[in-house]
RNA sequence: GGCCCCGUAGUUUAAUGGAUAAAACGAAAGUUUCCGGAACUUUUGAUAGCAGUUCGAUUCUGCUCGGGGCUACCA
């Protein structure tokens, strides 16, 4: 049991003897008690006072003199307003700091038997990952992790949108103006040798609507009248029929762009462990929705498309196959999902992907519960807000500054600069210090990423581009680079000697990082129940905050008594491990020496 | 038009309905003896507006004003 949950359920049977009274135990708020206070944790009465009918001054000395007499945990409290500040005993927080450094699996939760599915990524193969994507990867991978610590069994799946008129058009393109060029020819890698071939089509489209006897000014119609699109259009229709030559050609381009997001893929650290295919679903879905008609849950409409009415659930009517029986979207995913239950027999399902699809989402779980399936409740959209310019929208018009690739290499450039600025790696192979760049570029960026609630926007100025001061994730390394010099210097972890735990006196620091520490697994569950990455971000720098104050205050392998250097040691090797751990979550390296 | 999301210091972010709203960046000043100065300590400054719910509201409800998204037999 945690010492919440005992100092929980002791007030219950205190209220249950004092008053007579039947509390339960989520009546009771506790919280760390404000740093303007004394104490370790609060009770906030307030709620108590209707039942104990006492003052709210009165319920709370009360409360604390019949804690002290119940907990052997407890030194002392004071009560301000309703407020009751308690304190625990010296030797209870380093028992309790004993007992988290001898549990290696501290923050994390045994199986709970629960299968989750999590798919992320979903990019189109006719361009590059942009900043959108990158934000999407790295909330699926940290959640993922995550979900594991806290005890799901997760599989990570990936969906490519790999057909399509827009494929379509960088193969014509490339059919026309490549002379038969390769990524490899190049030297481009294969995701953007894709995109450019997007982007020649493009300027081909503008360029063919100029010679255009009466074009329209809507730049969609007019895209229509050009040869060049109308090329695009044919491409998809052989690529339907099977045509063997366009089946070819699109594999051929599709591996080069697999080639490149892999390469992405692996510099970010994600993975998946396994791969679905828009070019292999696209049909699927019409046999379900044909089951939603025989249940009477769906409906067809007049003009002979299969449709369901939402509008109870305060949506709209919306439609699930074409009135030619063709599959679009939904009809897809609708089939998808049920596939992945027959594959998988998950307990969850999650979805990475952006808040433009709210509503897509909102219907592919209902059609799936209309449908009668129970497994349906277990979907859930873990939506994000998009990665916005200072002016505005990331459009792919805008080219570079929202590309992926760019930004990576463009944080590694910073931080291989700053680095050797500093000037701290000598002695360093200079194989050891380009992984250390990368250890420190890509932690700033996930972190700059994932420091921020998924549903909030995010700003993104790419000229100020990422820090490596303050709220980032290279002070976070820091700190254990230090801690680890520390521990480098004192051998090793130490083991605090009974004698030690029974009689020593915390400072104030000292206090609240073991505080904080004991805190670690309640805030990984809350991150897993929530979907929030950012809970991790944040406190793993509160953490590392707390630790660097402690470090400027204390002197530790140099502290004056023994006893104080052992339980020194003890908290900064045990803030090393606790930095390590949930800087993992988010998928950031934490580097011994920077 | 309808529906959804967001609005907190100059900027970027925090705060299960709890105490005097917390940090970082920026700006200004400082850290002789010290284990790593990517650090630490000061100073500076904010809940868009108006009502309501209650012991208590950044948080919940309604309205107003701003910003974004969705509302395809597209994906």
């Amino acid at each position: 049991m945690t010492l919440e949950q005992t100092l929980k359920q002791a007030t219950v049977e205190i209220f249950n003897q004092q008053f007579n009274a039947t509390i339960s135990p989520e009546a009771v708020t506790i919280n760390i008690t404000n740093a303007d206070h004394e104490g370790d944790y609060t009770i906030v009465v307030f709620p108590l006072v209707r039942v104990s009918k006492k003052s709210p001054e009165q319920t709370a000395e009360l409360l604390g003199n019949a804690l002290i007499e119940k907990t052997n945990v407890i030194a002392k409290f004071n009560v301000i307003k309703g407020f009751l500040n308690l304190t625990l005993t010296d030797s209870y927080w380093l028992q309790r700091l004993q007992n988290i450094a001898e549990n290696a699996s501290f923050g994390t939760f045994p199986a709970n038997g629960q299968k989750v599915v999590l798919e992320y990524c979903g990019p189109n193969t006719n361009k590059p990952l942009h900043i959108g994507h990158l934000r999407n990867m790295l909330l699926g991978y940290s959640s993922s992790e995550i979900l594991k610590a806290a005890g799901y069994d997760v599989t990570k799946v990936n969906i490519y949108n790999d057909r399509g008129i827009a494929i379509c058009k960088s193969m014509v393109a490339y059919t026309r103006y490549a002379n038969a060029a390769t990524p490899q020819s190049t030297g481009i890698k294969g995701d953007h040798f894709m995109g450019d071939w997007y982007v020649k089509f493009n300027e081909i489209v503008t360029e063919e609507i100029k010679a255009l006897p009466n074009a329209p000014t809507d730049k969609d119609e007019a895209q229509k009248l050009t040869p060049i699109f109308k090329e695009a259009q044919e491409l998809l229709l052989k690529w339907e029929a099977g045509d063997p030559e366009t089946v070819a050609l699109w594999k051929k381009m599709n591996d080069w762009v697999y080639e490149g997001f892999h390469e992405t893929f692996k510099l970010l650290g994600v993975d998946f462990q396994k791969d679905y295919y828009e070019s292999e679903t696209y049909k699927l879905g019409r046999d379900l929705v044909n089951e939603g008609l025989e249940k009477n849950v769906f409906f067809k409409r007049k003009d002979g498309a299969v449709a369901v009415d939402l509008t109870p659930e305060g949506l709209d009517e919306k439609v699930l196959l074409r009135a030619d029986g063709t599959s679009i979207y939904i009809t897809q995913d609708l089939a998808t999902a049920k596939l992945r239950h027959e594959e998988f027999d998950m307990d969850k399902m999650i979805y990475v992907v952006a808040n433009e699809q709210d509503y897509h989402f909102k219907v592919l779980k209902l059609a799936l519960q209309k449908l009668g399936y129970k497994w349906a409740d277990g979907i859930y959209h873990l939506s994000y807000a998009l990665v916005e310019s200072p002016t505005g929208r990331f459009k792919s018009r805008e080219g570079k500054t929202a590309d992926a690739d760019d930004l990576i290499a463009e944080v590694l450039r910073i931080a291989e600069e700053k680095t050797k600025e500093l000037g701290k790696i000598e002695g360093f192979t200079a194989e050891e210090a380009s992984t250390l760049y990368r250890t420190i570029g890509l932690g700033a960026l996930k972190y700059f990423v994932l420091r921020v609630n998924p549903y909030k926007k995010i700003i993104f100025n790419p000229e100020e581009s990422i820090d490596f001061h303050g709220h980032t994730g290279p002070f976070i390394q820091y700190t254990n680079a230090r801690i680890a010099a520390i521990m480098r210097k004192a051998g090793g972890a130490v083991t605090m000697s009974a004698d030690v735990i029974a009689a020593y006196s915390l400072s104030e620091v000292e206090r609240e990082l073991i505080i904080l520490m004991s805190e670690y697994e309640n805030v990984v569950k809350a991150a897993a129940e929530k979907y929030d990455p950012s809970e991790i971000a944040n406190y793993a720098y509160n953490l590392a905050r707390t630790y660097n104050k402690f470090y400027h205050e204390s002197p530790i392998l140099s502290a004056p008594t023994e006893n104080e250097k052992q339980v020194r040691v003890a908290l900064s090797g045990e803030t090393g491990v606790i930095i390590k751990k949930a800087m993992k979550l988010l998928g950031i390296d934490v580097p011994e020496k920077m």
